[in-house]
Formats: structure tokens, C-alpha cells, sequence
DNA sequence: TTGTACGCGTTATCAC
DNA sequence: GTGATAACGCGTACAA
């Protein structure tokens, strides 16, 4: 591996000035200059990122952490955040903290050593402490998915209320009155959220809150086919059901066929996410679109915006959600 | 941002010795110890991981490159990856080229500096130069998913060809002689090398091989889905398909569908990859699990050999796939 | 336009 | 058991 010094040797020149064609400075002869990019060539030379940090106090690497990759939600995410990154130079480093809190801490410490420039991170259940030990330091931090309601760091996240009212409402103008709602409980906030929107809806509609309509789970096939199946057993079940989740959704179309019935005929699904799932299932799943590439953008420039930044920001961003209509919601007649 | 000789001066004691406790050498006293820890405690310190980086040439980081983050593959294997390397001490640096070969050289390129102990990487067209390059500079690299047949890299990767054997001959088994192929082409390795097993099922079995059965197109539903429709309008179609990629799979469904046949009733079909997808689709997909985590898991092991070893290794490891048997193949009377 | 010398934060070597 | 000090590879004043 060579080195700055080697190039400057091999091209009979300084290694400041081969540091300033690096560079792209102004000032260099256009002949000298040849001779080194000439050198540099032929010893296939590239800097060292790591000198280059240790100097600059910049690493160009923006560090991503979430608490698991095989979330389909995640490769749309993650490709928004890899292409925007690049787009200013920067690279990305993945952490997968496989929900553990303590994995978590380690990841975070382990980014900056001036490692990272700013992180974006997905916790589930957020770190507090941590977070707030980050906000101390004035560490860029942008958090994604979360609404930062009580902690105070800039936030990129999904107006979920909307999303559920405007799933909610969709099944209600398509004319049904019985509505149930699978979703998450307990840490996740999305489904949460999704549920108020849900509530809201069928409040404007005049439509009374009915407890046993609804069923918390979490979010995975298996939990979405369980939820549907006491939905079904239900002595007056819904003609349609908003399930807060895509992944939820398959499972919830698996219950639904093991009793022989068939969507939307018997039963009408409007999901929420928009995974590649939802185009594959059959009938096609009526679901939710979160953008979630360019959420993903959208989170780099505002980590970009943090890391310039002398003070905190503190911005919160938040993306609307959009409805795609395919085929497993019918209207009532 | 705090250094190593403010928790030095902090704690009234020289480098050498916070350097010493930092990295565990013995020989320190327990109460000089104990103010060192404290000192750190109290600043918040964490060691720059660039400045260490420098000096012990080695940055605890190993570069994944993929043509395609959103490949449905990619998250099980990037989970292998990235848990395996977290147990000896590695952090995971992603890049996507969106098959992009000037990004390509990019990425290979800003991961040389040292930045990256070692690269993994999964080009779908090899970028033979780069490579060449890479071994040149004995910098340590694994390809995944392609075997080395012409350059000598270490690699980890399917026998494609024993799982095209083994798809096949499971329709063959089932009583079907007119079987059907959709497999990707070209620059596809993988999908050409299913189709070999394919050919060498069919003639263990005594079945011709028929040019108008297989049709090959690229790894995407509506590849898949044009791919079934002109085998579907063929004058004799096919009593059963081998698809050899599942979200090809997914878009053969919707041509089927479309023509108003039933799985596996009118026609079988088993796919490859055993996506999550595969799951979920009606019927449920019959195909074949390349165990992609364990794959990545071991990536992670032959790239830490080639680290530790002096000269390249040129190993070759090769996975054996399973069957998984499902819904879409029906025994043929 | 080009070269010299210093500092970035850490570890390793060698004295003490 | 502890402390100076020289690297590591690079960028950047400042001097020439």
C-alpha cells in the first residue's frame, strides 16, 4: 500500500503539492500535475481515509442503525439513505442491533470516535439515556420513524394518525359499517398511532368504537393470522378489516382462506405499507405507500443539515402517507 | 470531543499508561487503574477508532458491496454477515452500485485506504479489472453467489447446478415429463447454471430437452409473468415449470391467474430461493432454501482467513441447497 | 508555484 | 509500574 510520500518520491515532487491535486487546488502547473496523476496511477494509489479523518475531524461516513435489517420495510429505506449519502460523499455503515438494547449502547459508542459524522438510527424502543448522552455531546443524531415527543432530537417520521384515518376512511366511504383493526401494541408506536387514526375515523362517521373488533399483535405473519382468526370466530365479524401492517396482512389473508372464505367477497383488507408483498398477494392488497425511499433521503439531509449545524436542530419532518387501491377491498352494496 | 491526554492529564498520570488500560495490558497498577477509569467515566470518553485505525492499520471494518441492496435476497444475508462479523469485533460497511459499474470502482476504490479491513463483495457482472487489481494488491476480498471458474478470488456460492437437479427431478418424480423452465440469462450466472441442472434432470430421465420450454428473462415478477404467458400460449404448454429465481415466481402466478388456470391443478411449478414471499403466495410456493444467512456467516469466515493469511487463499466454498416442499407441485396421475 | 514543518489521536518501544 | 517519544498518513499554515 502506498502512501502520500511514495507518489511525491516517484514524481520528484513535494507531498504537499501532490496533497493539492488530491485535492482539487487551485495553483498546481498543469505539468507537475500530470507527472503526479501519472505516478498515482501507475503505484494505484488511493488516500487513506483514515489519515484524511484524523486530520479533518470528518469521516464522511454516516452511520445507520437499526434493530433488525430483515425488516421489510428496511432495503427501500436503506437504498434512500446509500443513494442520497453518495450523492454528498458520504458512505454508510449498517448496524443490525437485533433488538438488543445492549447491542444498541455498543453500536453507539462504537460510531463516535469520530468514526461516523451523524447517525441515523430506528430504535424501537428508544434508548433514552443514550439518546441523551448524544445530545450532550452535540452529537448529530437524526432519529427516524419516532416521534420525538418528549426527547428532543430531530426526527423524521410518518404521520400514522393520518395514515389510519385515511386507511379507515376508505373502508367506510366503500360503505361498510363494521370495521376491525389489526395492529401492534405495547412498544410500537406506529401501530399505536395507526389506531388513533383508526378511532378518529369512525368517530367523524358517527360509527361506535367496538373493543372486540380489534386485536394487537406484533408485527409478522404469524401474529396477523392468530388476530384474524379470533376476528372470525367473532358471532358478528367485520365485513372489513384494517390491518396496520403488510406483513400482518399476509398472515391475516392465510386465516381468512384456512375458514374457506374469500377476499373481498366475504371480508375486505386494506394493509399498510406498501411491501413488495402487497403487490404478490392474492387478490392484490388494497394498502398504504410510505415513501419510503425518500423518507430515507430526507433523513440524510437533515443529518447533513445536523452535522453542519453549531446548534441542535431539533427539526421534525414528517411524511404523509398515500393510499394505492388494488383489489381486496369491495365496495358494499 | 475528548482525548486520550485530556483523560491523562484528568487523571494526573501520563498516555502510556491510559493507552495501557484502555487495551487491557497488564502491569498497571489497581489504583492508578481505577483513576484512569474513573477520569473516563466522568469525560465521556471513547478512543477515536481513526487515530487507532492509523496506527495499528486495521480498522475493524469489513466492506459489503451488492449490485442491489433491494434484491429480496439481500436482507438474510446481510444479517449473517453483519452478526458474524460483530462476534470477532467488525463493524459492516454496505455499499449499493444500483449495477452501476463506475460505482463499483468507486466503492472498491474508497474502501482501500485502510478503511476496510477486507471486502465481500456480490457483483452480478464480475468487474474482472478491479478484481485483478484487488489480488494484485493482496488486498483481502470474497465473492459471493459467483464461482471463480476464470479468476482466482475466494469464493462462496451456490451449486447451482445440483439445485437445478434437484428441482427438477422432484417434478420429474411427481410424474411430470412436459417440465417448463424460466430462468434468467446472460450476465445471470446463477440462473444459467440452474438451467444446466435442468437439462442434465431431463436427460438422466430420458426426457428430450425442448428449446420451446424455456424461456429466460430477468430476475423480476414481470420478467416471470411474460415468461409464463408465452409458455402458457404455447400449442402443448407444460404440465409443470421450474422458476428459477421466486419473484420470477411471483409474476408467474399472475399470468396463470390471468388465463384463468389454477396452481397446481392445471399446472406445477417450483421456484428457487425460498424468499419470504414464497410463503405467501396462493398456493403456497414449493422451492428451494439456499440458507442465506449461513451464507453470509461463512463469507464473514473465509474473508477473516484470507485477512489473517499472508498470501490469498483462493478458497472455494460451495453451499448445498434444500427443498422445500409446498403447495404448487401436484403428483401427476 | 512549490516545499517545510507541525499536528490530528493513538499505540509501541524503550528507558527509567 | 510508569513516562517520553517516535511513528502511522495526511492536510495546511507559512515560508521560500
Amino acid at each position: 500500500m502506498s502512501t502520500i510520500r511514495d507518489i511525491a518520491r516517484k514524481a520528484q515532487i513535494s507531498v504537499s503539492t501532490v496533497s493539492r491535486v488530491l485535492n482539487n487546488k487551485p495553483d498546481v502547473n498543469p505539468i507537475t500535475k500530470n507527472k503526479i496523476e501519472q505516478a498515482i496511477k501507475e503505484l494505484n494509489y488511493s488516500p487513506s481515509n483514515l489519515a484524511r479523518g484524523l486530520v479533518l475531524k470528518k469521516s464522511n461516513i454516516i452511520g445507520f442503525i437499526v434493530p433488525d435489517i430483515t425488516n421489510p420495510s428496511f432495503p427501500e429505506l436503506a437504498r434512500g439513505i446509500i443513494i442520497r449519502a453518495r450523492v454528498y460523499g458520504y458512505s454508510v455503515m449498517f448496524f443490525d442491533t437485533d433488538h438488543d438494547s445492549q447491542v444498541e449502547k455498543e453500536a453507539i459508542n462504537l460510531m463516535q470516535g469520530k468514526q461516523v459524522d451523524g447517525i441515523i438510527l430506528s430504535f424501537d424502543e428508544a434508548n433514552r439515556d443514550e439518546l441523551e448522552k448524544l445530545k450532550k455531546k452535540q452529537f448529530p443524531v437524526v432519529q427516524i420513524y419516532r416521534k420525538s415527543s418528549e426527547s428532543t432530537i430531530s426526527t423524521i417520521a410518518l404521520d400514522n394518525i393520518s395514515a389510519g384515518v385515511m386507511a379507515t376512511r376508505f373502508l367506510i366511504d366503500k360503505g361498510h359499517r363494521k370495521i376491525g383493526l389489526i395492529t401492534t401494541g405495547k412498544h410500537a408506536q406506529s401501530g399505536y398511532e395507526r389506531q388513533k387514526g383508526y378511532r378518529k375515523a369512525l368517530e367523524d362517521s358517527g360509527i361506535p368504537f367496538d373493543k372486540k373488533l380489534v386485536c394487537t399483535g406484533t408485527n409478522n405473519p404469524d401474529s396477523g393470522r392468530a388476530c384474524m382468526k379470533g376476528l372470525l370466530e367473532l358471532e358478528y365479524p367485520p365485513t372489513a378489516v384494517f390491518v396496520s401492517h403488510d406483513m400482518m396482512a399476509a398472515g391475516s389473508y392465510d386465516a381468512i382462506y384456512e375458514k374457506g372464505l374469500s377476499i373481498p367477497d366475504d371480508i375486505s383488507i386494506i394493509g399498510h405499507d406498501n411491501l413488495v408483498i402487497s403487490r404478490h398477494l392474492r387478490p392484490k392488497l388494497t394498502t398504504i405507500d410510505t415513501h419510503k425511499s425518500n423518507l430515507g433521503q430526507e433523513a440524510v439531509n437533515l443529518l447533513l443539515e445536523e452535522i453542519r449545524a453549531i446548534e441542535p436542530l431539533n427539526k421534525e419532518v414528517i411524511f404523509q402517507a398515500d393510499l394505492v387501491e388494488r383489489e381486496s377491498v369491495r365496495q358494499l352494496v
